[in-house]
DNA sequence: CGCGACGTTGATTTGCCTCAACGATTGTGG
DNA sequence: CCACAATCGTTGAGGCAAATCAACGTCGCG
């Protein structure tokens, strides 16, 4: 049932049988229909989930009402927001599936104790921390550089599969434009 | 010498009297002038770099020649390129020192043995990294969410002495404008 | 079938950039 | 110590890329 997220760990770090099976016991499981919610504005988010099966898309309300998508996240990545599941305080995000969902999670009342328990775990977060930390910079290193086109081509070159498993108006909002203009890029792209 | 630095991690967790010898033992040392560097473009980041006193930026040359500031750091932050560092693969960033500058610095190499040798560390990293990315995240919702001059008067709001500190022409390039535009904005703000 | 969500296309507007000139300040070498 | 250059900030004119606004087409679904 968890396969893809042990399999995820062993390329980090090397657990013992021992060691799986107590993180094992530490993991719940959610199954989330298309447009089912993680999180809503003003909840805390109790969560870090990893996706074993679908997508998911964190955004905020922006003050014209549009939503605004900072992070899809699809199979073998983790989301959640940090800040809330850390110092549970309410999140101004929204943590949503795109498509039909399946996730295994770790609720932030276990973290300290999976840690304790094996500590080869927090080495593992750490490490993807730095990951995600590293594509932070990486993303404003495009936003600063590229013009909208150009960051439309170059996320259809790193993802092509995913530009067409989502909708056109979501992946304008994630890369910072309207539908419209995207729209007129692709019509030139032909 | 590093008092700065073990206040800091006391704030995050609590370290024996030896835990903190053994990490102490574990510091390296640099004074920088102004506009000297920790990294070049094609270097490998070989340190973690914790600034004592001074001021760092992290910047990347853009197509056009023109140097786009991605990061600051004052007292009391961690900088490095973490693809390189962890990777230890050439960066495509520059580290510079604004001000006279004093770091207290890891190595890559000795990393491991740290955190073998004193595990509360990783988990200190761990939370700090946990900051950095809420704090990026943050920063992607100030990009999309506001007007660049709303972002210079959200960043002036936070910062006010950080501002007085730094050239405008840096501040512009880390807000993602020019300085015309900056100037501007500060003209029709008295 | 009819409605709502999504994508396309064109006309118009606008916010910021580019370019250029100028002042003020700092630093440097004769 | 002064002359000069270089750096940094200011201001204005003009241009352009993307947003906005509006209308229309199409598909999927209740």
């Amino acid at each position: 049932m968890f396969k893809n997220l042990t399999d995820h760990i062993a390329r980090f770090v090397s657990l013992s049988e021992d060691e799986q099976e107590i993180f094992v016991s530490y993991l719940k499981y959610k199954h989330l229909k298309k447009n089912g919610f993680l999180l809503e504005e003003g909840q805390v988010c109790h969560g870090n989930y990893f996706i074993l099966k679908g997508c998911l898309r964190l955004y905020f309300v922006k003050d014209n009402g549009n939503k605004q998508i900072i992070q899809f996240a699809i199979e073998n990545w983790w989301m959640t927001d940090y800040t809330s599941f850390e110092q549970k305080i309410p999140s101004g995000f929204f943590i949503q599936a795109i498509e039909e969902t399946e996730v295994a999670y770790i609720e932030s009342s276990s973290q300290y104790d999976l840690f304790d328990g094996v500590p080869k775990i927090e080495r593992y977060f750490r490490l993807i921390l730095q990951k995600y930390h590293s594509a932070s910079l990486m993303r404003l290193q495009y936003i600063y550089d590229l013009t909208p086109e150009d960051r439309y081509r170059h996320f259809y070159g790193l993802f092509p599969q995913f530009v067409q498993r989502i909708p056109q108006y979501m992946l304008a909002s994630y890369l910072g434009f309207t539908p419209e203009f995207l729209s007129k890029i692709r019509a030139k792209m032909i």
